[in-house]
DNA sequence: GATGCGTGGCG
DNA sequence: TCGCCAAGCAT
Protein backbone atom coordinates (compact mmCIF):
# COMPACT_ATOMS: atom_id res chain seq x y z
CA UNK A 1 0.00 0.00 0.00
CA UNK A 2 2.45 2.75 1.32
CA UNK A 3 5.64 2.88 -0.68
CA UNK A 4 8.66 1.63 1.10
CA UNK A 5 11.64 3.43 3.15
CA UNK A 6 13.81 3.57 -0.08
CA UNK A 7 11.29 5.56 -2.33
CA UNK A 8 9.99 7.63 0.14
CA UNK A 9 13.68 8.75 0.81
CA UNK A 10 13.97 9.67 -2.88
CA UNK A 11 10.62 11.67 -3.06
CA UNK A 12 12.13 13.84 -0.03
CA UNK A 13 15.16 14.17 -2.17
CA UNK A 14 13.55 14.82 -5.40
CA UNK A 15 10.83 16.76 -3.65
CA UNK A 16 13.30 18.95 -1.38
CA UNK A 17 15.60 19.66 -4.60
CA UNK A 18 12.56 20.60 -6.99
CA UNK A 19 11.89 23.70 -4.00
CA UNK A 20 14.87 24.51 -3.44
CA UNK A 21 14.96 25.29 -7.01
CA UNK A 22 11.92 26.31 -7.41
CA UNK A 23 10.15 27.93 -4.59
CA UNK A 24 8.30 31.19 -5.11
CA UNK A 25 10.04 34.36 -3.00
CA UNK A 26 7.19 34.85 -1.02
CA UNK A 27 7.22 37.28 2.03
CA UNK A 28 6.49 34.71 5.28
CA UNK A 29 9.13 32.28 3.71
CA UNK A 30 11.42 35.28 4.65
CA UNK A 31 10.87 35.09 7.98
CA UNK A 32 11.25 32.40 10.86
CA UNK A 33 9.26 34.04 13.28
CA UNK A 34 6.82 31.67 14.10
CA UNK A 35 4.23 34.42 15.29
CA UNK A 36 4.38 35.46 11.04
CA UNK A 37 4.38 32.14 9.76
CA UNK A 38 1.41 31.65 12.24
CA UNK A 39 -0.37 34.73 10.62
CA UNK A 40 0.57 33.80 6.71
CA UNK A 41 -1.45 30.58 7.41
CA UNK A 42 -4.77 31.88 9.08
CA UNK A 43 -4.83 34.39 6.14
CA UNK A 44 -4.09 31.15 3.83
CA UNK A 45 -6.74 29.09 4.79
CA UNK A 46 -9.23 29.00 2.65
CA UNK A 47 -7.36 32.33 0.31
CA UNK A 48 -5.07 32.25 -2.26
CA UNK A 49 -1.38 33.50 -2.25
CA UNK A 50 -2.17 36.14 -4.39
CA UNK A 51 -5.12 37.76 -2.35
CA UNK A 52 -2.92 37.89 0.65
CA UNK A 53 -0.16 39.14 -0.79
CA UNK A 54 -2.02 42.03 -0.53
CA UNK A 55 -2.48 42.17 2.97
CA UNK A 56 0.18 39.97 4.97
CA UNK A 57 2.97 42.55 5.37
CA UNK A 58 0.71 45.14 6.13
CA UNK A 59 -0.91 43.16 9.02
CA UNK A 60 2.71 42.83 10.59
CA UNK A 61 3.17 46.13 10.47
CA UNK A 62 0.40 46.94 12.12
CA UNK A 63 0.81 44.13 14.48
CA UNK A 64 4.65 43.13 14.42
CA UNK A 65 4.17 40.64 17.46
CA UNK A 66 1.51 38.25 19.59
CA UNK A 67 1.41 41.54 22.12
CA UNK A 68 0.73 44.06 19.99
CA UNK A 69 -1.78 42.14 18.20
CA UNK A 70 -3.56 41.39 22.17
CA UNK A 71 -3.81 45.05 22.18
CA UNK A 72 -5.13 45.90 19.64
CA UNK A 73 -9.23 46.37 19.61
CA UNK A 74 -10.88 44.25 17.76
CA UNK A 75 -11.76 46.67 15.01
CA UNK A 76 -8.48 47.50 14.32
CA UNK A 77 -8.01 44.03 13.86
CA UNK A 78 -10.91 43.66 11.20
CA UNK A 79 -9.66 46.72 9.33
CA UNK A 80 -6.46 45.10 8.69
CA UNK A 81 -8.98 41.84 7.40
CA UNK A 82 -11.28 43.86 5.78
CA UNK A 83 -11.94 42.31 1.94
CA UNK A 84 -10.04 38.89 2.71
CA UNK A 85 -13.02 37.12 3.71
CA UNK A 86 -13.85 34.01 6.47
CA UNK A 87 -13.71 36.85 9.38
CA UNK A 88 -13.90 34.70 12.11
CA UNK A 89 -9.98 34.17 11.55
CA UNK A 90 -9.32 37.56 12.28
CA UNK A 91 -11.34 37.33 15.48
CA UNK A 92 -9.74 33.67 16.15
CA UNK A 93 -6.50 35.13 15.53
CA UNK A 94 -7.26 37.87 18.03
CA UNK A 95 -7.88 35.65 20.78
CA UNK A 96 -5.18 33.65 20.10
CA UNK A 97 -2.51 36.40 20.46
CA UNK A 98 -4.61 37.31 24.12
CA UNK A 99 -4.12 33.03 24.29
CA UNK A 100 -0.41 33.64 24.17
CA UNK A 101 0.01 36.28 26.02
CA UNK A 102 -1.81 34.99 28.96
CA UNK A 103 -0.69 31.21 28.79
CA UNK A 104 2.70 31.53 26.96
CA UNK A 105 4.63 34.58 27.40
CA UNK A 106 3.18 36.21 24.43
CA UNK A 107 5.08 33.22 22.28
CA UNK A 108 3.84 30.84 19.88
CA UNK A 109 4.57 27.61 21.59
CA UNK A 110 6.51 24.80 20.17
CA UNK A 111 5.03 21.91 22.07
CA UNK A 112 2.36 20.82 19.66
CA UNK A 113 -0.53 20.18 21.81
CA UNK A 114 -0.17 23.81 23.90
CA UNK A 115 0.07 24.68 20.05
CA UNK A 116 -3.58 22.72 19.06
CA UNK A 117 -4.94 24.40 21.70
CA UNK A 118 -4.61 27.77 20.68
CA UNK A 119 -7.83 29.72 19.14
CA UNK A 120 -8.04 29.09 15.21
CA UNK A 121 -5.47 26.71 15.09
CA UNK A 122 -6.54 23.48 13.40
CA UNK A 123 -4.68 20.11 12.84
CA UNK A 124 -3.53 21.33 9.42
CA UNK A 125 -1.90 24.91 11.07
CA UNK A 126 -0.59 23.30 13.94
CA UNK A 127 1.25 21.36 11.74
CA UNK A 128 2.44 23.84 9.32
CA UNK A 129 3.74 25.74 12.29
CA UNK A 130 5.49 23.15 13.78
CA UNK A 131 7.36 22.05 10.50
CA UNK A 132 7.85 25.53 8.70
CA UNK A 133 8.51 27.68 12.37
CA UNK A 134 9.99 24.91 14.08
CA UNK A 135 11.69 22.95 11.68
CA UNK A 136 9.65 19.27 13.90
CA UNK A 137 8.51 16.53 11.63
CA UNK A 138 4.57 17.55 11.92
CA UNK A 139 2.91 15.98 8.76
CA UNK A 140 0.33 18.92 7.23
CA UNK A 141 -2.33 18.12 4.54
CA UNK A 142 -4.24 20.83 2.83
CA UNK A 143 -5.77 21.08 0.04
CA UNK A 144 -2.75 21.21 -2.03
CA UNK A 145 -0.98 18.18 -0.41
CA UNK A 146 -4.40 15.90 -0.67
CA UNK A 147 -4.28 17.10 -4.44
CA UNK A 148 -0.88 16.18 -4.65
CA UNK A 149 -1.16 12.54 -2.50
CA UNK A 150 -4.22 11.74 -4.09
CA UNK A 151 -2.75 11.67 -7.41
CA UNK A 152 0.96 10.10 -6.27
CA UNK A 153 -1.24 7.57 -4.80
CA UNK A 154 -3.82 6.62 -6.50
CA UNK A 155 -6.39 7.38 -3.91
CA UNK A 156 -9.96 7.46 -5.45
CA UNK A 157 -11.97 8.00 -2.60
CA UNK A 158 -13.82 11.33 -2.14
CA UNK A 159 -12.29 13.89 -0.51
CA UNK A 160 -13.63 15.23 2.92
CA UNK A 161 -14.77 11.16 3.35
CA UNK A 162 -12.78 10.16 7.35
CA UNK A 163 -11.58 7.62 5.62
CA UNK A 164 -10.01 9.40 2.28
CA UNK A 165 -9.06 11.95 5.39
CA UNK A 166 -7.18 9.42 7.88
CA UNK A 167 -5.23 7.94 4.60
CA UNK A 168 -4.00 10.92 3.44
CA UNK A 169 -2.72 11.82 7.49
CA UNK A 170 -1.16 8.74 6.88
CA UNK A 171 0.99 9.07 3.36
CA UNK A 172 1.83 12.87 4.92
CA UNK A 173 3.03 11.15 8.26
CA UNK A 174 5.14 8.60 6.13
CA UNK A 175 6.67 10.93 4.16
CA UNK A 176 7.46 13.77 6.68
CA UNK A 177 10.15 12.41 8.59
CA UNK A 178 13.27 12.98 7.50
CA UNK A 179 15.97 15.95 6.59
CA UNK A 180 14.18 20.01 6.64
CA UNK A 181 10.57 18.99 7.52
CA UNK A 182 9.12 22.65 7.03
CA UNK A 183 10.70 22.83 3.54
CA UNK A 184 9.64 19.00 2.55
CA UNK A 185 5.56 19.95 3.39
CA UNK A 186 5.81 23.65 1.81
CA UNK A 187 7.50 21.78 -1.65
CA UNK A 188 4.29 19.40 -1.03
CA UNK A 189 2.48 22.47 -1.07
CA UNK A 190 4.18 24.36 -3.55
CA UNK A 191 3.64 21.55 -6.27
CA UNK A 192 -0.12 21.57 -5.43
CA UNK A 193 -0.19 24.91 -5.95
CA UNK A 194 2.09 25.27 -9.07
CA UNK A 195 1.95 21.76 -10.77
CA UNK A 196 0.33 19.37 -9.60
CA UNK A 197 -2.70 22.13 -10.17
CA UNK A 198 -6.48 21.36 -10.60
CA UNK A 199 -7.69 20.58 -13.09
CA UNK A 200 -4.68 20.06 -15.39
CA UNK A 201 -1.62 19.10 -13.84
CA UNK A 202 1.85 19.96 -15.45
CA UNK A 203 3.51 16.25 -14.87
CA UNK A 204 6.32 16.87 -17.04
CA UNK A 205 7.83 19.67 -14.60
CA UNK A 206 7.05 17.07 -11.91
CA UNK A 207 10.15 16.18 -9.49
CA UNK A 208 8.20 12.95 -8.45
CA UNK A 209 6.09 12.03 -11.82
CA UNK A 210 8.21 8.99 -12.06
CA UNK A 211 6.24 7.10 -8.73
CA UNK A 212 3.18 8.89 -9.62
CA UNK A 213 0.22 6.36 -9.60
CA UNK A 214 -2.26 8.51 -11.26
CA UNK A 215 -0.08 9.47 -14.20
CA UNK A 216 1.10 5.68 -14.79
CA UNK A 217 -2.93 4.95 -15.13
CA UNK A 218 -3.99 7.52 -17.06
CA UNK A 219 -6.10 9.06 -14.08
CA UNK A 220 -4.69 12.44 -13.47
CA UNK A 221 -7.92 14.25 -14.48
CA UNK A 222 -10.24 11.84 -12.53
CA UNK A 223 -8.07 12.27 -8.85
CA UNK A 224 -8.77 13.81 -6.54
CA UNK A 225 -12.21 12.71 -6.20
CA UNK A 226 -13.66 15.81 -5.29
CA UNK A 227 -16.27 16.40 -2.38
CA UNK A 228 -19.78 16.57 -2.86
CA UNK A 229 -20.87 20.21 -2.29
CA UNK A 230 -24.48 21.74 -2.48
CA UNK A 231 -24.88 24.86 -4.65
CA UNK A 232 -25.22 28.27 -2.99
CA UNK A 233 -28.91 29.15 -2.07
CA UNK A 234 -30.23 32.01 -3.32
CA UNK A 235 -31.52 34.29 -1.02
CA UNK A 236 -33.29 37.98 -1.27
CA UNK A 237 -31.69 40.79 0.68
CA UNK A 238 -32.34 44.71 1.44
CA UNK A 239 -29.74 47.49 1.98
CA UNK A 240 -30.44 50.62 2.87
CA UNK A 241 -27.99 53.25 2.32
CA UNK A 242 -28.58 56.72 4.40
CA UNK A 243 -25.87 59.28 4.04
CA UNK A 244 -25.52 62.28 6.02
CA UNK A 245 -22.64 64.48 4.63
CA UNK A 246 -20.05 62.23 3.51
CA UNK A 247 -21.42 59.66 6.22
CA UNK A 248 -23.55 56.41 5.55
CA UNK A 249 -25.33 55.00 8.08
CA UNK A 250 -23.57 51.60 9.81
CA UNK A 251 -24.47 49.10 12.33
CA UNK A 252 -22.15 46.34 13.61
CA UNK A 253 -22.50 42.79 12.28
CA UNK A 254 -24.06 40.39 15.65
CA UNK A 255 -24.47 37.10 13.63
CA UNK A 256 -21.92 34.95 12.36
CA UNK A 257 -22.03 36.37 9.09
CA UNK A 258 -19.95 39.15 8.57
CA UNK A 259 -19.58 39.38 12.74
CA UNK A 260 -17.49 42.39 13.49
CA UNK A 261 -17.96 43.94 10.78
CA UNK A 262 -19.56 47.42 9.76
CA UNK A 263 -22.08 47.68 7.41
CA UNK A 264 -25.51 48.97 5.85
CA UNK A 265 -28.31 48.21 7.35
CA UNK A 266 -29.94 44.40 5.76
CA UNK A 267 -32.58 42.43 5.89
CA UNK A 268 -34.09 39.24 3.96
CA UNK A 269 -36.95 40.09 1.62
CA UNK A 270 -36.76 41.84 -1.94
CA UNK A 271 -39.28 44.83 -1.37
CA UNK A 272 -39.67 48.72 0.34
CA UNK A 273 -41.26 46.57 3.41
CA UNK A 274 -38.05 44.94 4.31
CA UNK A 275 -36.50 47.94 3.33
CA UNK A 276 -38.17 49.54 6.54
CA UNK A 277 -38.32 47.15 8.74
CA UNK A 278 -33.80 47.35 8.17
CA UNK A 279 -34.00 51.15 8.75
CA UNK A 280 -36.12 50.63 12.28
CA UNK A 281 -33.71 48.22 13.21
CA UNK A 282 -30.68 49.69 12.77
CA UNK A 283 -32.08 52.75 15.04
CA UNK A 284 -32.90 54.88 11.71
CA UNK A 285 -36.10 57.06 11.07
CA UNK A 286 -36.45 58.34 7.74
CA UNK A 287 -38.11 58.57 4.30
CA UNK A 288 -36.85 55.82 1.81
CA UNK A 289 -37.53 56.36 -1.81
CA UNK A 290 -39.77 54.19 -3.67
CA UNK A 291 -38.01 51.80 -5.56
CA UNK A 292 -34.81 50.11 -5.28
CA UNK A 293 -31.78 52.23 -6.69
CA UNK A 294 -29.79 49.48 -7.88
CA UNK A 295 -29.28 45.50 -7.89
CA UNK A 296 -26.03 43.47 -7.09
CA UNK A 297 -25.50 39.99 -6.92
CA UNK A 298 -23.40 38.77 -4.14
CA UNK A 299 -22.16 35.10 -4.10
CA UNK A 300 -20.69 33.47 -1.05
CA UNK A 301 -19.91 29.90 -0.90
CA UNK A 302 -23.15 28.72 0.72
CA UNK A 303 -25.48 31.50 -0.14
CA UNK A 304 -26.02 33.78 -3.27
CA UNK A 305 -27.92 36.74 -2.55
CA UNK A 306 -29.63 38.95 -4.63
CA UNK A 307 -29.20 42.46 -3.46
CA UNK A 308 -31.99 45.03 -3.99
CA UNK A 309 -29.87 48.29 -2.34
CA UNK A 310 -32.79 51.07 -1.01
CA UNK A 311 -31.57 54.92 -0.50
CA UNK A 312 -33.39 56.92 2.10
CA UNK A 313 -33.33 60.60 2.39
CA UNK A 314 -33.77 62.73 5.29
CA UNK A 315 -32.16 60.06 7.57
CA UNK A 316 -31.94 60.50 11.14
CA UNK A 317 -30.66 58.43 14.22
CA UNK A 318 -33.18 58.10 16.77
CA UNK A 319 -30.86 55.19 18.66
CA UNK A 320 -27.39 53.70 19.62
CA UNK A 321 -25.34 50.99 18.38
CA UNK A 322 -24.91 52.28 15.01
CA UNK A 323 -23.03 55.35 13.40
CA UNK A 324 -21.93 57.32 10.51
CA UNK A 325 -19.06 55.63 8.42
CA UNK A 326 -17.31 58.02 5.46
CA UNK A 327 -16.05 54.67 3.80
CA UNK A 328 -14.22 56.29 2.06
CA UNK A 329 -11.87 57.05 5.17
CA UNK A 330 -13.50 54.39 7.66
CA UNK A 331 -10.80 54.70 10.16
CA UNK A 332 -10.14 51.33 12.13
CA UNK A 333 -12.78 49.46 11.45
CA UNK A 334 -13.76 46.51 8.99
CA UNK A 335 -16.16 46.57 6.18
CA UNK A 336 -16.51 43.80 3.92
CA UNK A 337 -16.77 43.19 0.34
CA UNK A 338 -20.21 43.37 -0.04
CA UNK A 339 -20.62 46.77 1.66
CA UNK A 340 -18.29 48.20 -0.67
CA UNK A 341 -19.89 46.49 -3.49
CA UNK A 342 -23.43 48.12 -2.21
CA UNK A 343 -22.08 51.74 -1.54
CA UNK A 344 -20.19 51.53 -5.38
CA UNK A 345 -23.53 50.77 -6.83
CA UNK A 346 -25.60 53.05 -4.96
CA UNK A 347 -23.61 55.94 -6.25
CA UNK A 348 -21.61 58.66 -4.45
CA UNK A 349 -24.71 60.56 -4.16
CA UNK A 350 -27.30 57.89 -3.78
CA UNK A 351 -27.94 58.59 -8.08
CA UNK A 352 -26.38 54.87 -9.25
CA UNK A 353 -27.71 52.36 -12.28
CA UNK A 354 -31.15 51.97 -12.60
CA UNK A 355 -32.77 48.42 -10.99
CA UNK A 356 -32.03 45.40 -13.64
C1' DG B 1 -20.38 14.30 10.93
C1' DA B 2 -22.64 18.06 8.67
C1' DT B 3 -22.90 22.78 8.26
C1' DG B 4 -21.61 27.69 8.15
C1' DC B 5 -18.32 30.91 7.05
C1' DG B 6 -15.96 35.41 2.07
C1' DT B 7 -13.79 36.48 -1.70
C1' DG B 8 -11.77 36.28 -6.17
C1' DG B 9 -9.78 33.90 -10.14
C1' DC B 10 -9.93 30.60 -13.69
C1' DG B 11 -11.22 27.09 -17.37
C1' DT C 1 -21.90 32.26 -17.66
C1' DC C 2 -21.07 29.12 -14.10
C1' DG C 3 -19.14 25.76 -11.20
C1' DC C 4 -15.01 24.81 -8.89
C1' DC C 5 -12.12 25.74 -5.37
C1' DA C 6 -7.92 28.08 -2.39
C1' DA C 7 -2.00 26.97 2.82
C1' DG C 8 -9.40 25.08 7.39
C1' DC C 9 -11.73 25.76 11.67
C1' DA C 10 -15.43 25.72 15.03
C1' DT C 11 -19.63 24.09 16.45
Amino acid sequence: MRPPPSTLATERASLLAWFDAVARDLPWRRSRDPYAIWVSEVMLQQTRVDTVLRYFDRFLSRFPDPCALASASEDEVLSMWSGLGYYRRARLLHAGSKHLVAHHGGEVPQDPEARRAMPGVGRYTAGAIGSIAFDRPEAIVDGNVARVLSRLRGIDTPLGRADTEARLWAEADALVPGPRPGALNQALMELGATVCAHPTPRCADCPVAGGCVALRTGRTAELPVPKPRRAPRPVDVVAVVARQGRGVWMVRGQDALFGGLWGVPLDEGKGRAAAERALISAGLRGTLERRAQARLEHVLTHRRMDVRVFVAADAHPMGEGARWVDPDAPGDIGLSALTRKILAAAGPSGTASPPR
